[in-house]
DNA sequence: AATTGTGAAACACTTCACAGCC
DNA sequence: GGCTGTGAAGTGTTTCACAATT
């Protein structure tokens, strides 16, 4: 009913997790899905569900259900899995390296396709088929393959420096793995993977649970 | 003021993150600290930080702010940062191989201890001094190198198998670095990273805002 | 004078429960 | 009869605003 309502922050997130279970319901075959079985498949409340989904309108019909192929084209063209998005990574570390090579190959509609390392020479280098310039480059190369948004994988001590120059570059997003809290502008989207954290939190939550 | 009380997930997410700005500003040597400096270095409302060291008594104190050296010792005791944990990882892909070679050097009291791959030989192997054994021996290992917890970087096929085992074993937590949405029991703390997700997310925010 | 610690208000998110439609 | 879509209630989290304290 309300197209162009906000959307919460916790729906924004759960939205690729929808459409990669009902990417394996229409592989399967399933014609029709409830939110229960979703619900089931996912765990999470089909009451969610329901709510998450009528963000955008009423995607289902009473008594039925939802439309597998339905829901599978209304979340493509959401998520824009149709246009494929261009990624630079910055900062070919041991973490680097990893995405460079795992490359969300389960995802065809994000590829990096530009690296940035220190340690690259100037006139580039490559790694599995991915071509690795020096930061100097990293304005000319950065427009020149035609990224959208960075993934910053580089040492603290150059995050910040780094995060300056994308949004000078008018880059759109950074998804950061860098332990620092980073300032950007309010134009540019910025999401924080931060490793340590995770797992510090996970060790006190096991450390201060009563078993 | 209330020891005993619930502290909140969210709370408990930024408690990591306290005790590194804290490290930070001990080591300029700075011996007060008030809320408004920690929410301009980390980019936290000051009535969150309050509100969130109030839920572990009264470390501060009014009108003077926090003693450095008091929060540096009271989180460093909360979070366990004397007594070493030590972490095994299941699966050296491409993304396991590049967390044991960062093996979260910043946090010495974090330590993976020993690995586990399909492609690795019974007799066991080694990369950057870590074993790594074959998965048939995750139980005799788990035990045999004191972990207490698991990472686990499989392939989306493995990894509910592998929860199964861990949790026969009695393994504490699972920081689980697969797309897949596990089913543990209660008694077992488990916090997902999902890095399609994250990047899915955010582009999602590029291409849905207005600019 | 400065800054905490915290009731209370505001906001965000989840879940209940059921009217309405298929 | 089954299941959605959604008001309303419930729960969790953040922020305001100020009395209490050093």
């Amino acid at each position: 009913m309300n197209k162009e309502n906000k959307i919460p922050q916790a729906t924004t997130k759960r939205l690729p997790l929808y459409y990669r279970f009902i990417q394996n319901f229409a592989n399967e075959g399933k014609k029709r899905i409830s939110s229960k079985e979703l619900s089931d498949a996912m765990k999470i409340d089909p009451a969610t569900i329901r709510r998450d989904f009528s963000y955008f309108g009423a995607l289902g019909k009473k008594g039925y259900g939802y439309d597998v192929q339905n829901l599978l084209s209304f979340f493509r063209e959401t998520l824009d899995q149709d246009e494929a998005t261009n990624v630079a990574l910055i900062g070919v570390g041991n973490l680097g390296n990893a995405l460079i090579k795992y490359n969300f190959q389960k995802n065809h509609n994000t590829r990096i396709v530009v690296a940035f390392d220190s340690k690259a020479p100037y006139e580039g280098t490559e790694i599995s088929d991915i071509p690795i310039f020096h930061p100097d480059r990293l304005e000319e190369m950065y427009e020149e393959y035609g990224a959208e948004l960075a993934i910053l994988t580089v040492s603290s001590r150059s995050a910040q420096g780094m995060a300056d120059r994308l949004s000078k570059m008018n880059a759109k997003g950074i998804l950061n793995f860098t332990p620092v809290r980073l300032t950007v502008p309010e134009s540019m989207k910025l999401m924080n993977i931060d490793l340590s954290v995770e797992l510090q939190a996970l060790i006190y939550l096991i450390r201060n649970s009563e078993n």
